[in-house]
This record gives structure tokens, C-alpha cells and sequence, in this order.
DNA sequence: GATCATAGTCGTCTGCCTGACGATAAACAG
DNA sequence: CTGTTTATCGTCAGGCAGACGACTATGATC
């Protein structure tokens, strides 16, 4: 480490982004704010902000997801697994909490993702972006809270498309693709979650507190974009250990038959991963 | 995103830091610099340094690891997997290539690992790490560059453990633990490669470019600190499409029997990952 | 109320992969 | 030549996942 003049280091400003994902209506749906003002000003972006001189990376990204969506994160601490596995193998129940530790929002799952820092990414200035990745139940209506002009769930998968979003309704106007490199930044959150939850019992976070096997079921193909066995993911989910606990209750809001109501359970890695069916 | 003045911004410093991992007579060890000024004088530490205002946080990575190591990054990118999967479990040969790109030293492998951004993990003033994670085969000693009073690989074990570095030889002054917060940053390191080796093809960057089936398997044994079955080893990589190709050659380097030479594969992610053993 | 459609839940069967471990092969040290 | 070391091939049993049949319990429809 050089020895350095504390007055002469190249200053940065540090930001956090957020990807902020839910499922609604059987689609993997990413939290997207209106830019007011340039650059970009119009174009559909990922929340995000200015981490202040004294809090944590982390309770900036808390303090921001707060500020778009009125979730606060409270207490609930949980281990988290180590970044960097878009595909791996869950070991055992509980792994060593390392990482940066994810704070729990009510329901919700933050964690980071990774740092995004090339000197052009923002015209203005030298920003290095600091993104986190949130994964939400469905959530009632965002509320434009902040400075954003508007806030909306947007599908990811137009989102990621080389030609941004076209998911606006007809006669809206469309913005061409996220502002900065938010288009690669959700698409590298998208892929963490998509990855992650195969290992570990983080698809739960998208669901309510109470939910069926059908409803995670739903959940992984949202995010997967694939259509599961009902008759396998039943038996895979209910047979691991400490991922399911039942209430005892039973639903029939799906229709059909009632199904058994469960609440996610303790374990966070799964032992022999959901496996993501090939292609 | 909060509209902002581009003079009120609150200042950062933005450093990267390195986990260097190698394997050195059947141990995982890291790279370790003793800091010649305070804070933490004498005691060890990660390499790091400044990112420069013009160049990119795995550009700055690259030119820290090259400034303590001489190992120079040119060409060869690869594609990465999406980082967070302590244990995630490998789909397909190759997936998409998202995540901050991996650069590629010769013959080994650079990758994001997380930011580290505590307010008060540098006394002096606000500093926000880019942590970055390089995996490297075994190198011939590496030469004190830059401003660092002097470099060793140090087997991560007693670095990690809360005791601090405890592998000095008789007689040569103990340190304590790292500096900063690098024992963390060395702890996710690991862990990250640890679990990185299960579900991709990383293992081969600790190797030689050419390299035996047992060679490969004491990397496993070292990073993850068990004993392997060399039979069923060696079944799980020769089967594994894409992870080995043989050169033709052989060699008895590691006496016994002579052994097939290989090269890594073009394979990336192992689909049926490799197993790490129960505890 | 019978029938249909929709979901949920339990089982079976087969193939693949892994862990355990026997056996053989090819080098070197004495 | 014998023992030691490492590499490599084979066998076998158990576990798990994919494919899919069958049955159950609701609400909707006629």
C-alpha cells in the first residue's frame, strides 16, 4: 500500500444502486425509477444514491431501498453465503456468515452485488457505484418517494433487451435503455438471483411470510423463466431439511385444492441444490 | 437518485485490495505485505493501493497485483461467473458473461470480490476497498515491489485464525492479526475460492499450464483441507466434458507411476459440480 | 347436485452420479 | 527383485432427479 498523503488522494464520489426484484403476475419484476433531470434526464434508472460520510455501504443501500419503497429494514440478521457463485453447490445447511453482511427488511433480502467504478460510466464525475441486490415479496405499489419523478415494477426481461424497456403501456413514452450502466448492472443482479436461488432458500423472500409450495414454485419459474414439475418440486422442496416449515394452515387462494401453508425455514443453503433445468 | 451538486458531493478515497491465493506445498497461502508506516506498522496486510482517477477498479487490481508480484495481465479475458454462490451449482458449460469482467494474468485469474466500506475502517480518513480476488499458481518468491518492506506468501490458516499470523519462523517478531479489516477480506476471499472450485473449472489457476490429474486434485486437497479419493477424483475430471485436455505428454514429476499431462479446458462451469466432502 | 377444471399431493420406475473400495500398472529406491 | 509410491481402471450399492400415473379436494358451470 503506498504510502499516501491523506490530502492528496484521487477523490471519488461513492454511490449505491439498487436492484430491487419481485415476482408479480408470474414475472421476474425489477424496481425502476424516472430520471428527472440530465443526464439521462427521462430515461428509466435503477434507485440508487449517495452513500454519506458516516454510515455503511450497507445502511446506505437500506436508507435508499427505504426512500423508494417505504420498506424499513429492521433487525433479523441472517448469514449470508458467499458472493460469487452464479452456479454452485450448496454443502451444508449453514455456511460460515462471511461476506458483507445482508440486512433483513421486513420480508426482504439485501445483499450486495458488486462495485461498478469504469471512469466513463457517469459524464459528470468519477462515481464509483456500489450496487446492492434486493430480492421483495410483491410488494403493494411502489410510492414515488425521494426525488424520482415516477417509480414503477418494470419486467425485467424487456429491461434486458438491447432495446430497453418496452414494457411501457401503449401511448406511453418509451425511454430507450437505462440510464448509465444500469442495464448491466441489473442484468448482473438478475443473474445472481437467478443462480442463487438454486442453492440456497433465498426464493423465499419473494413470497409472504406464509405461502404454499405452488406459490415458491411459481417463484422459481418467474425467475427462471421455465416451467417446473409440480410433482418433483413438491417432493424436492418438502424432503430438504429446515427449508419448509409448515403452519399447519392451508390456503385456497390459488383455487383447487387447499394447499398446505408453509413459512421458510431455518436452513439458507440448500444441500443438493434446486436444480435449473438445462436451457 | 437524489439530484446533486457535483461539488457537495461527500469526498471518498477508493482503494483496491488483494486476496492473492496460491498453493504452496499442499497449503492455501496468500500474499501479505508488512505496512512500513502507520497505522499498523509492521503488521501484515493485503496488497493494495489507490485507483488512479483515469483507470478502472480491475485496471487499478491489475496494476497493484503486477507492482507486487510482476505477474503483468495481458489479454486471454474469460468469461466469469456471476459472483455469490458460496455454493451454487453449475447448469450449463457456460453461462452468460455478466459480472465485472475477469481479467486474465498469465495463468491466473482475477475477479471481483466485494467492497468493503465501514466508516471507520481506516482511521485516517474515508475509504471505500474494492476488494479483488486472484488466483495464482505457484510462483517463484515474490519480489518486494512498490513500497512494501517486504511480501510472503503466508498460509492463510493462522491468518485467519483470531490469533493472527502465526506461521513467522522462531524467532521473527509476530505481528498480530491483519491490518484493517483484511482478515475479513481474506476470510471471504477464501471462502469465495473455496466454493468457486466446487461449481467452475477455477482450480486449474493454481496450476501450472500443464498439470497432472493429481496435481489438480492436491490443489482441491490444500483449498479445501481434506483428502480426496484419487480414483473417484480422477473419474469426476477425466468425465467432466471440457474441464481437462490431454497434451499427450506425461510426466513423473511427483514420482510413482508417470501421470498424463493436461491442460485446462475451455470449460468453465462444471456441470455435476465437484463435490466438497462433509466437513 | 353432477360434471368439469384447477391445483395439490403421493407413488413408481429408471437412469445417472457418487462414495467406497478392489485391482492392476508403471515408475523409483533399496 | 521387492517394496513403495502414484496413476488408472473397474465394480457395486445407495441416493437423487426426471418422467409420469393416480388420487384428492376445492370452486365454477350446467
Amino acid at each position: 500500500m503506498p504510502p499516501y498523503d491523506p490530502s492528496a488522494y484521487p477523490p471519488f464520489a461513492v454511490t449505491v444502486d439498487l436492484v430491487v426484484l419481485t415476482v408479480r403476475s408470474h414475472a421476474l419484476c425489477a424496481l425502476a425509477v424516472r430520471r428527472g433531470e440530465p443526464p439521462f434526464q427521462g430515461r428509466w434508472a435503477l434507485p440508487g444514491g449517495f452513500v454519506q460520510p458516516d454510515e455503511d455501504l450497507e445502511q446506505a443501500a437500506a436508507r435508499e431501498l427505504a426512500e423508494e419503497t417505504g420498506l424499513h429494514p429492521h433487525g433479523g440478521l441472517a448469514d449470508d453465503v458467499p458472493p460469487d457463485r452464479t452456479q454452485a453447490q450448496a454443502q451444508s445447511q449453514t455456511k460460515s456468515p462471511s461476506q458483507p453482511s445482508p440486512a433483513s427488511v421486513p420480508g426482504a433480502h439485501l445483499e450486495q452485488l458488486a462495485t461498478y467504478g469504469d471512469p466513463k460510466r457517469d459524464p459528470r464525475m468519477r462515481v464509483v457505484s456500489v450496487a446492492h441486490l434486493v430480492l421483495a415479496p410483491d410488494l403493494p405499489a411502489p410510492r414515488p418517494g425521494g426525488d424520482a419523478s415516477s417509480v414503477r415494477w418494470a419486467p425485467v426481461e424487456p429491461l434486458l433487451g438491447p432495446d430497453g424497456p418496452s414494457g411501457a403501456a401503449a401511448g406511453e413514452p418509451e425511454q430507450g435503455p437505462l440510464a448509465f450502466d444500469h442495464a448491466r448492472i441489473l442484468a448482473d443482479g438478475v443473474e445472481r438471483a437467478r443462480s442463487k436461488i438454486e442453492y440456497s432458500s433465498l426464493a423465499t423472500a419473494f413470497c409472504p411470510r406464509e405461502f404454499t409450495v405452488g406459490e415458491l414454485r411459481r417463484v422459481y419459474e418467474a425467475v427462471w423463466g421455465v416451467a417446473l414439475d409440480p410433482r418433483n418440486f413438491h417432493r424436492k422442496v418438502t424432503g430438504t431439511p429446515g427449508f419448509l416449515v409448515p403452519t399447519g394452515g392451508t390456503t385456497t387462494r390459488q383455487g383447487g385444492r387447499p394447499a398446505q401453508l408453509f413459512r421458510a425455514g431455518g436452513a439458507t443453503l440448500l444441500n443438493p441444490p434446486m436444480l435449473r433445468p438445462e436451457v
